[in-house]
RNA sequence: GGAGGGAUGGCCGAGCGGCUGAAGGCGACGGUCUUGAAAACCGUUAGGGCCCUCACGGGUUCUCGGGGGUUCGAAUCCCCCUCCCUCCGCCA
């Protein structure tokens, strides 16, 4: 959410960048409902000060003098009512409309439609040259008899699956690391919930617009998390932070669900593309620095190459541009890994920084030194998102007999074993 | 799931229809005192919106968990919701 304010005096630049992101907003609708909210506010106020005058004249007041005044009353207060109405009425229009303001991207943000407008910013690792005929991790998966996704789609429906055996375990090795690592620099390692309400939904800037993407319990009106940057971003919603306590570095552990509705027939081979998987995500509440959240933006990349790295993973990172950005980013990385079975790098990680639009929806402020109340400024990156990580660590460590090698990262939460062979 | 009790400012806690945006205490900050500090004393100490102002600031309104209602007037009365506590039941 923007400060209503700084739409008032620059609706145009606020048009533009929605324009860029390719999002649809009535920015002169939202300025007219709210010009005529400020006209209703400033006469329903005029009328209350009026009341509350004249309440506590009466007061002070006795008998007959008293009555009559109270009976001079009714009308002011039936005026009141009138009004309050109007303007809770507008208010109510204009806060919606007020949702739907993108976050300007910023300039270093190249501009482009879609995904194909992302400029490659950064290349690590070689792609590796096989001298065999390597297999996608489907086939891969399937042969080892660690990934079925036959059985998945029978109990459970398209885009679910089961890991089986070491494919479990790699799993659960490739989260350990990534938790691990996150740890070690500076996070603190969070188990969060996974169902939430509205308001962290809204908060983090996911409703309105991405309800068709969430799976909700409509019984007690929560909904399940798509990332635990929900539940790690709005853990201090409402909150007035001290400024010596940021910026606040927390990482989760969890299974995210995502419908994945309108992507049908798209990615549907394989584990890239399902409704539930694990993520270890990091998350940064920092001060209200524009050069700060950047530094932030920076180190949260710079956390996840390592992890990626430590794999020796081939990767590129992405700066995203315009059309590719979400309603709240303001800048986003991506980091796409090499995967020889799509011939190409498939996104693996995504780095987002919000300013303020985050911490905006959820009220979550700090008090800083000179005793100012300021919105804090929000980020967050995927540490490791599994199993899609396993897609490239299947595919890159396979060998010609058809095992795969574990890499020696992993190795240590894996019993120390070296290799992936077929299940007996 | 059933029966009760509760939610007040940074914290503790009083208020239970008008004199209360809120006593008192603690904490924090500023000052006096002191070589410095402590103690003591004095003072300051919520947030949001709208209007005026280049600004300093001023006016006004809203906020005592959230929403609605009663009333000329609500922290105080009524209803709904959320959360916390106690007891009973069920259960990983």
């Amino acid at each position: 959410m923007l400060d209503i304010r700084f739409i008032r005096e620059n609706p145009d630049l606020i048009k533009k960048a929605a324009t860029a992101k390719r999002i649809e907003v009535d920015v002169d609708q939202l300025l007219s409902v709210d010009n005529h909210w400020r006209s209703a506010t400033t006469e329903v106020e005029r009328l209350k000060a009026d009341q509350n005058a004249a309440s506590k004249s009466i007061a002070k007041l006795a008998g007959d003098e008293k009555k009559a005044a109270i009976a001079r009353m009714g009308e002011i207060k039936n005026r009141v009512k009138e009004l309050g109405e109007n303007v809770a009425e507008l208010e109510k229009q204009r806060d919606a409309l007020l949702l739907l303001v993108p976050q300007p991207a910023d300039p270093e943000v190249p501009e482009g439609p879609d995904d194909t407008g992302n400029v490659e910013v950064k290349r690590w690792g070689e792609p590796r040259k096989f001298d065999f005929q390597p297999l996608d991790h489907q086939a891969l998966g399937e042969s080892l008899g660690i990934i079925d996704v036959e059985r998945g789609a029978k109990l459970a429906g398209s885009r679910s699956y089961f890991l089986v055996g070491d494919g479990a375990r790699l799993e659960w090795a490739v989260l350990m690391f990534a938790f691990n690592l996150i740890r070690e620099r500076g996070f603190t390692p969070m188990i969060v919930p996974l169902l939430v309400r509205d308001e962290a939904m809204v908060g983090t800037g996911y409703f309105p617009g991405g309800e068709e993407q969430a799976y909700r319990v409509e019984k007690d009106a929560v909904n399940l998390v798509g990332t635990a940057e929900v539940s790690l971003t709005a853990y201090h919603m409402g909150e007035t932070l001290a400024e010596a306590d940021l910026p606040r570095l927390t990482a989760a552990l969890s299974p995210c669900f995502r419908r994945e509705a309108g992507t049908y027939g798209k990615d549907t081979r394989g584990i890239y593309r399902i409704h539930q998987f694990n993520k270890v995500e990091q998350v940064v509440v920092c001060r209200n620095d524009v050069e700060e959240s950047k530094r932030w933006h920076l180190k949260i990349l710079e956390n996840s190459e390592a992890v990626m790295q430590a794999m020796n993973l081939p990767y590129r990172v992405v700066n995203v541009c315009t059309g590719d950005l979400g309603r709240g980013q303001a800048a986003k990385f991506d980091i796409e890994t090499w995967m020889p079975g799509r011939n190409g790098y498939g996104e693996t990680h995504s780095a987002s920084r919000f300013y303020e639009f985050q911490a905006r929806r959820l009220n979550l402020r700090y008090r800083d030194a000179q005793g100012n109340v300021k919105f804090c400024h929000t980020l967050n990156n995927t540490v490791i998102a599994s199993p899609r990580v396993l897609i490239p660590i299947l595919e890159n460590y396979q060998n010609a007999d058809g095992t795969v090698t574990i890499p020696t990262a992993l190795r240590p939460y894996m019993g120390g074993q070296e290799r992936i062979e077929k299940r007996k």
